[in-house]
DNA sequence: TGACAAACGACAATCAATGACATTTGTCAC
DNA sequence: GTGACAAATGTCATTGATTGTCGTTTGTCA
């Protein structure tokens, strides 16, 4: 699956580079001047390549903040492969979600800040961002789905511990990354698990 | 609040019926030839007002489809006020969605079913509706809650409940309406309310 | 009726996104 | 090396959403 061990070739090489270049560019211009106020040939001019090659390498300007969604998504289907079939969903969600911070280093979760923090305040973004949780749903449903098991109920569980994911990480961006993530991510599901209709004191 | 009452006047009369004749050419457009092949200039055309004339009344071409958003929100909120606050949010939030569902005619369920269709299959509206959602979390939040609970667990309880909703309507759509929606929202809101990490037989 | 403001049309400009075509640049077989 | 070929890019042009401006029409109200 990880075919960076094989010689990538200079064009090939090329081509990160110029991806590379073309998302530092556009995060840093997001940052300091907003996301609506940047256009794309000002990426495209600091990245020193045409306003047309930035769409060669992003559908749409909000892509270029989303590109690397995908990898986040493949290790928990990778950890959700591997893991017992045979628990409550929620169980294995939780599992995952350790599992998966357990790989987070402290610069990626500082990186990860500042682009949620960008996020947060662009509604489009925001919006994007929701759209793919929508396809994550989807693999998901995939994934976890089980014969003998109500396919609504398994939706509401996924729905429910991605709603809980959200509110988990919107506490710590609105904190300043003060607590700890991954406790209170595990702290919200096992509250979906215990059940929301007992209260904490 | 309400001005509606007050004889609204020859000018008011008119913007009313622009603005209902802007969304019926939109909406009927959207469903004939999709929201994305269909041209700001089309809409203005069919209703008879200059393309800029449209932007005056919807701030964006995805607004036609929820400037009536508002109303089931209000609604909600005042169902809300009037409800006793010494009950589980959960509770609360349950009663909510019976009492509004309440006042759905048949008509408007049918409405809202093509309505609802047409989002779904369109991505930036999908996105523009969870964009929605986010904004009514915040004003739910501002209305349910309470001193002696943790606002983060509220904000679980209103993002766990939305998404269960969203799963109830998604499941609702997914059938040609064949099933009840209230009771479907229900049963999944009972679910959160009595746990995920029991799963039915 | 006349002053005033709201609603509107007409025009122009900006910017995201896409298509078409020409040019440069790796890659690979010879 | 060298030439053929494909990938990557640049350039030019176009569509469509969105916004600003300015002048005109049209309710409203004294």
């Amino acid at each position: 699956m990880n075919e960076t061990a094989t010689a990538p070739g200079l064009r090939h090489r090329k081509k990160d580079r110029t991806r590379a270049n073309l998302q530092a560019a556009a995060i840093d211009l997001f940052f300091v001047q907003g996301f609506d106020t940047t256009t794309i040939d000002e990426i495209a001019a600091k990245a020193d390549v045409s306003q047309r090659t930035f769409f060669r390498y992003f559908k749409t300007k909000e892509d270029v903040m989303f590109s690397d969604a995908h990898v986040d998504l493949e290790t928990a289907q990778r950890l959700l492969s591997a893991g017992p079939a045979d628990q409550p969903i929620i169980e294995r969600i939780r599992a995952v979600v350790i599992g998966l911070a357990d790989g987070f280093s402290a610069e990626y979760l500082g990186e990860e800040f500042k682009r949620h923090k960008v996020i947060q305040t662009t509604p489009s973004l925001l919006a994007r961002q929701t759209e793919n949780s929508r396809n994550n749903e989807s693999l998901l449903f995939d994934a976890l789905k089980r014969p003998g098991l109500d396919d609504t109920f398994v939706r509401l569980v996924i729905a429910a511990s991605i709603a809980a994911l959200r509110v988990a990480m919107e506490t710590w961006l609105a904190n300043d990354a003060k607590e700890d993530l991954t406790q209170m991510a595990v702290k919200m599901l096992d509250g979906l698990s215990t059940g929301l209709g007992s209260e904490p004191a």
